[in-house]
DNA sequence: CGTCATTTTGAGGTATTTCAACGAAGGTGG
DNA sequence: CCACCTTCGTTGAAATACCTCAAAATGACG
């Protein structure tokens, strides 16, 4: 369902339309299109652990990933960080809340990112219904990503979490190229607080999956799912 | 921050822009997209409990809602129910993917939609920047709720889980009038899939704020706050 | 090769979940 | 108008699961 647009050149968009009846069809941007937003995008190459944008500060870009992660996330009061969101190629941050970031977005690897000033883009919005729909798909992906989330913090138990985690950057891994590695560019510590668990949680967890004989871990960041028909079972039972 | 728009007449959008640099500003339709939209809109009057569609099935149209309101759910299949959202009035909703919803939408209280064909609003986006402008608002505080919903069922405790809940619907009871009062529509139990709880944990929740003297629960439906400092520490405390 | 952050493992506490039963409310039909 | 029934809500006790605190081991990095 995941489709990669071709990034050679400049920022492009992956939509899917709320409603469509078409379903996910891969909508690339025209020639004409990214030609324009080339021209308000700056390409950055980032290190990794690198912020972006701080939390509350004055929203005045927002972003499309070429290459690399990215991860969204609250600071709360306690002292917990909550992860919100984990960002890869073609998804488009940076959302806004009464002019100001809702969250401090940080790099996870090193990234390419565009950079899109929003008083250059808002005109061009308002007189390309195209592109403003192209747009309107992107947001409706990280809300149905939101939703993904909403439901794997909901459960109870820690194990099937962690597999519908995997599940997920499965289908990310899959996006890039077809191995049965499972890439885990986030650190422990990250999935924990985007999956509203411990890191001690997630590792007994990890270690679970392993003595279960479901997922061998090749080193922190590689998976590989070695029994698929009870890796499928987890992740949907819920 | 909430606003309500004018609904006389037929469907209205309260739109606020990703990455906007000029905050939470109100977006009124122009009367000749408020006469477009209502060309393709139908008005319907549906009592509660009635299911609006159903999750799979084919996505056709999308909603907005006039008055009432209305929740998004999806049966899980060891037969929990997950409450993705509630739908209030200028909400739109009817998301889908690959063609088909991604939830069960059902009202709760007698509600007044505008059903709009997929198919009309398509061509009409296609060629009104200002319209899809307003749809891409929409869906972005569509996002911004589920990322709330996030952080919500995030936390630990049954009672903060409550309090920001009751936070979330007073300020939707300001919006409607100045009052006091805040008005619960759905059930405990409704309540309790939202917030990730099971229904007893919901009312041994409730039952504890109104021991600690900080809410006032007249009738099911109807809840007062006492203690309004302790309930913003409640809320913020997470 | 040493330092430091990250990860792993262990044991105990505490919250919610579960299971079960009771009480209340709303809706239907006689 | 009342009785009945179904659904929803409330309360209690035990079990499970994760969280907290603490320490050791592994890996990354200069």
């Amino acid at each position: 369902v995941q489709t990669v647009a071709a990034t050679a050149g400049g920022p492009s968009l992956r939509g899917v339309p709320i409603g469509s009846a078409t379903g996910d069809i891969v909508r690339l941007l025209s020639h004409r299109q990214q030609s324009q937003l080339s021209g308000i995008a700056t390409e950055l190459h980032l290190p990794p652990r690198m912020i972006v944008y701080r939390e509350d500060s004055c929203a005045q870009c927002v972003f499309i990933v070429g290459r690399g992660t990215v991860k969204a996330f609250r600071d709360l009061p306690s002292g917990k960080r909550r992860v919100m969101a984990f960002m890869f190629q073609d998804d488009l941050f940076g959302l806004a809340e009464g002019g100001h970031y809702v969250h401090t977005a940080q790099t996870i690897s090193a990234v390419t990112l565009y950079r899109i000033q929003v008083d250059a883009l808002t005109p061009m919005l308002r007189c390309d219904p195209e592109l403003v729909f192209q747009f309107l798909g992107k947001v409706a992906h990280e809300l149905r990503a939101s939703l993904r989330q909403t439901i794997i913090v909901g459960r109870r138990d820690a194990v099937g979490r962690l597999a519908m985690f995997l599940h997920m950057l499965e289908q990310h891994s899959r996006c890039l190229r077809h191995t049965p590695q499972i890439e885990i560019p986030m650190s422990r510590s990250d999935t924990a607080n985007y999956l509203g668990l411990t890191l001690e949680a997630v590792c007994r967890a990890s270690r679970t999956l392993e003595r279960m004989g479901i997922i061998a871990f090749t080193g922190r960041h590689v998976a590989r799912i070695v029994d698929r028909r009870r890796f499928d079972k987890l992740v949907t039972a819920l």
